[in-house]
DNA sequence: ACTATTTTGTGACGTATATCACATTTTACC
DNA sequence: GGTAAAATGTGATATACGTCACAAAATAGT
């Protein structure tokens, strides 16, 4: 189907970049995956998925940081989650009415593989193991997402940045210095602030000397 | 089992509330559920789970109205959502940690059944079309959730009342004229304001007569 | 290297809504 | 049916944060 799987027998296969659920499946049902899939590079800043466009492909995030959001008309923007590598993006709207409710766009330089719903869609029935897996993951983005929402709804500010900061020294980064990866505007939607009182917060933390 | 098993051979074979999943089932594989749950009911206002717990058993919802919630230490507490019947509890906690992750109370007089969590996982694994219904209703959740989070950090006061009321309206009740099921500072804790805000909003919306 | 553009910092100001305090009504319970 | 407890309504007050306006700095494009 593409050119490349000519060359590289089973991709797929092989991949170091197996997410939980694929590295269940048999060799034969990764083959299936590889022959209807492509992988593909994304430059820092371009988007990946816009919400509202149709799903035909599912995209598995192989490596980088990617942001999921949403832009309702004419307000502000709100991310909503910051999603690692090994990840497949938009899996809850996948089984809900095939749109997208998310925009994607990559954060640095990343790599993707897309892969035909199709496909996806006849593993998740016919291999429960893989099914299990891909609830295991949906269900942990739910949970988080829940987590935020509910910190969102009962912290203010200073408690929101500190939460992200933390967020991104361990679960993005999994140190303790490092660069925040968007600007001060991205930062503020993320804690769902404005631009202006989110800076604020962030000079007043780096004052006190905890940043 | 259970008594009640002698005598209904296969109790949820013949359940008229079966969920969409358990709708896909095999006779054999309702036979083995029916084995290994039981049927309750819970008056309005008890809890059926708490936040913390172990999960052992998972528990649809037969009939009635019932909501989630969390309540962060001696802070306001935060109604997730309002579930309606037919639907599973807690499944995005199933799948994660085993500990359940919220609460929930009978908002009414209640039927729910408890589903030993070994079946409920074996029947995933075995039978991909269940576990793609799972995911639909784990997806559609999510989805729904997200939803909620955008309305609630964007608009304000009066934007979140009408939206709580058009989402009992529309999806709950379908229907124009109902009671709230519940007092005013469950209102005010399901759209995340103050008890007094929220019910001043509430009294606008009567003046103006659009309630 | 030099503009043009975008991002960031900072002050002044307005306002939505939380909080407090208390009166009134409704509900629950012997 | 009468008292205690919970739920509701209402005003006064405080404040966190958004918005606006503009300056400074950084980045990008030629």
């Amino acid at each position: 189907m593409f050119s490349d799987s000519v060359y590289k027998k089973n991709r797929c296969n092989d991949c170091k970049d197996k997410s939980c659920a694929a590295a269940i499946l048999t060799r034969n049902e990764l083959e299936q995956i590889n022959f209807n899939s492509r992988e593909s590079e994304v430059k820092k800043g371009e988007i990946i998925l816009h919400q509202g466009s149709l799903t035909s492909h599912i995209i598995y995030l192989k490596s980088g940081l990617v942001k999921e959001f949403v832009k309702p008309a004419n307000d502000r923007e709100q991310i909503l989650s910051i999603v690692k590598e090994h990840t497949y993006l938009g899996l809850s709207s996948l089984f809900g009415d095939r749109i997208n409710h998310y925009s994607y766009s990559a954060l640095e330089d990343i790599k993707v593989c897309y892969i035909d719903i199709n496909i996806f869609n006849k593993l998740i029935k016919e291999n429960g193991g893989f099914a299990y897996e891909i609830l295991v993951s949906v269900s942990r983005d739910s949970l988080n997402n829940f987590h935020r929402f509910v910190n969102q709804s009962q912290k203010r500010i200073y408690g929101r940045v500190a939460d992200a900061i933390l967020y991104f020294a361990k679960i993005i980064y999994e140190a303790n210095e490092f660069d925040l990866p968007f600007t001060r505007k991205e930062f503020a939607d993320l804690i769902g602030v404005s631009r202006e009182s989110g800076t604020r917060a962030l000079i007043k933390f780096k004052e006190e000397g905890i940043i």
